[in-house]
RNA sequence: GCACCCGUAGCUCAGCUGGAUAGAGUGUUGGAUUCCGAUUCCAAAGGUCACAGGUUCGAAUCCUGUCGGGUGCGCCA
């Protein structure tokens, strides 16, 4: 199945027969010849496919573009599968394909089915996708929504693309944040003895969620808890608090059709005296990257509270930070980035070359000194890459909605799920550059129309299983195999039924730029793109009925043409699929 | 003050790692339409790609600077 993807089928073309022309056979030293592109031409009208190579090769070959091209031109009329040439412009060649060779490519698409795009060009090679790592203080909100979904589709596409994914999540379940969650349990749990607790101070989390978990503490422990020094209760309490807040963070992730493979604990790099940081920061420290010292004051506004102290640090500016990074406080303790090197040692160790996190904009000032840390650790044989997704702005009818950090008052992820459909959501929030700010409105999201991408596509997918059904309504009992359909393929010729080959004819190209890009959002374009296509070739069937896919006085042609959509629905629903969204059967 | 992200049609955004006359959707304007399944279809108008230089056959895309918006800037996680 060579014809999978048609632009590196004649990318590959193009520079074998380069190779047999004279002018670079006698060029001595040979001619370079990876600047060579194969591309579809911006105009459908110059042609299917088009290259630069007589524009780049001109000058090497110290000849001008025009007549390379025309020698180019010439020997690309030989091949059978070429319909036309032509040179236009500076010296573009452009191709017209034969109706032969779409056919091909349409068999191709057929008998893959859903596997039309799959790629290898990720090697098989081990990839690690950090994603979401809400702290487990508290149900998700809508401001951890767009990182987990970005992050999921982006490991769905590698995986596609032929990377050996792990989904990963990284619970922050150390820090003192986590004291705070467990003395708000605890303050949960004396209610439930039948205390009364009153109003919750301030510094506690206040949300009645931490109701149920209170609870379940004093069902299995009556009154013994509160019988024990802090020191006892403390870890008890903290355990339980952290597994009740995962299981709801879990419980969103799946309302939202997200699933790790690994859930990695902070707290396990703490444990033994903190011995895997320690051993970490050995580590760092036998390739000479950390040092006791001060760090200079920070520019600008002093803060008020400034005091000049030494501390371990990791010497981050050698190996690109823009400045070196505590890995122990003055007290001795470790700072939260040193169970980052742990944590990044951790991966490293488990053999993963490639990394990517996704974080939120706010975190933008820690890029640097993760690729940073990545260079010293792996001795930059990792690839570290960092994707910030843009915050997202929540709008009501136009009004936008205000979320304020006390309790009750934020929007949380379930409830935007349950309002607007967990498949809204998914495409809303990759239908869009994950480095773009985006404006999320109930209200449109909630409307099932055209304006609404994720619908539109859908209906697109629909719509062909529906004419599966309208087809065996015309003949019955009618249901051709994937085999009779691809013998049936030489009855398609109409132009109109050929630019919807070459629109599926995009996808494997589509998935390889997106994957290798880490931009999953293209996949999400190119859906509404194919969808839009099929669309289109559907509303000229309105006017001119022998467009129509089903066609009761032609048996062959409505197999071949069925041959059509089923390659349509496949690659709908593959794509559907990376974005993690269904490819329903019929709209209702 | 510094670092990162971003300035593309009235609005919301794409632009395939440098290609041809910069594209969709929405809105505007003008037509068509009792439909193999929806608020349907076709067409037109709409742009100094923030600005100024540079790199080359060729720049919205790469480099530098300026202007404007967002995010973050010791021992918080």
């Amino acid at each position: 199945m060579g014809l999978m993807n048609l632009f590196t089928d004649f990318e590959d073309r193009i520079k074998k027969l380069l190779e047999t022309l004279d002018i670079v056979r006698e060029k001595d030293g040979g001619v370079d010849l990876s600047r060579v592109t194969v591309e579809a031409p911006r105009d459908a009208a110059h042609g299917d496919v088009a290259t630069n190579a007589a524009m780049v090769l001109a000058k090497p070959l110290g000849t001008n573009p025009r007549a390379l091209a025309g020698l180019i031109a010439e020997a690309l009329g030989r091949d059978a599968d070429v319909a036309e040439v032509s040179v236009a412009g500076p010296g573009f060649i452009n191709i017209r394909l034969s109706v032969a060779y779409w056919q091909k490519v349409l068999k191709a698409a057929v008998l893959a089915g859903e596997d039309f795009g799959r790629s290898r060009i990720g090697g098989g090679k081990p990839i690690n996708v950090e994603y979401v790592s809400a702290n487990p203080t508290g149900p998700m909100h809508v401001g951890h929504c767009r990182g987990a979904v970005v992050g999921d589709t982006l490991a769905n596409l590698l995986a596609y693309a032929g990377w050996q994914v792990t989904k990963e999540y990284y619970i922050n379940d150390a820090g003192s944040q986590i004291d705070v969650l467990a003395r708000s349990v605890f303050l949960r749990y004396r209610e439930a003895l039948g205390e009364t607790i009153g109003e919750i101070p301030p510094g506690l989390y206040p949300g009645d969620y931490l109701v149920p978990v209170g609870q379940a503490l004093a069902e299995e422990y009556g009154a013994r808890l509160a019988a024990m020094p802090e020191s006892e209760w403390v870890p008890i309490v903290k355990n339980r608090a952290i597994d009740a807040m995962m299981a709801m963070i879990r419980d969103d992730l799946a309302a939202l059709n997200v699933h790790h493979d690994v859930f990695f604990s902070e707290r396990t790099l703490h444990e033994g005296n903190g011995g895997p940081i320690l051993s970490a920061i050995n580590d760092l420290t036998f390739k000479g990257h950390v040092y006791k010292g001060a760090l200079p004051p920070p520019k600008g506004q002093l803060p008020e509270d400034w005091e000049d102290r030494e501390q371990t640090l990791f010497r981050s500016t050698e190996v690109g930070d823009d400045i070196d990074r505590p890995l122990m406080k003055s007290d001795g303790s470790f700072t939260y980035f040193a169970a980052d090197v742990a944590y990044f040692k951790n991966k490293y160790d488990r053999g993963f070359e490639q990394m990517i996190y996704v974080l939120g904009a706010d975190h933008g000032g820690y890029v640097k000194r993760l690729e940073a840390l990545a260079r010293a650790v792996s001795g930059g044989t990792v690839t570290l890459t960092v994707l910030l997704t843009q915050l997202v702005k929540l709008f009501r009818d136009g009004e936008p909605v205000k979320m304020s950090k006390r309790s009750g008052d934020f929007v949380t992820l379930r409830d935007v799920v349950e309002e607007v459909g967990r498949d809204s959501v998914r495409f809303m929030m990759i239908y869009r550059k994950a480095s773009e700010p985006l404006d999320f409105d109930f209200a449109k999201v909630t409307e099932q129309s055209k304006d609404n991408p994720v619908f539109y596509v859908q209906y697109a997918h629909a719509r062909c299983r529906s004419v599966f059904r309208q087809a065996a309504e015309a003949f019955p009992g009618f249901s051709p195999s994937v085999e009779e359909m691809v013998a049936a393929l030489p009855q398609l010729n109409d132009s109109n039924e050929l630019q919807l080959v070459a629109k599926l004819a995009e996808y494997p190209r589509v998935v390889e730029a997106a994957a290798l890009a880490q931009e999953p959002h293209r996949i999400a374009f190119y859906l509404y793109d194919l969808a839009s296509a099929f669309h289109g070739h559907w509303n000229k069937g309105k006017d001119n009925t022998s467009l129509r896919f089903v066609n009761d006085k032609n048996r062959e042609l409505t197999i071949a043409r069925l041959g059509l959509v089923h390659a349509v629905a496949s690659v709908l629903k593959s794509g559907l699929s990376i974005t993690g969204t269904d490819a329903p059967e019929e709209m209702r």
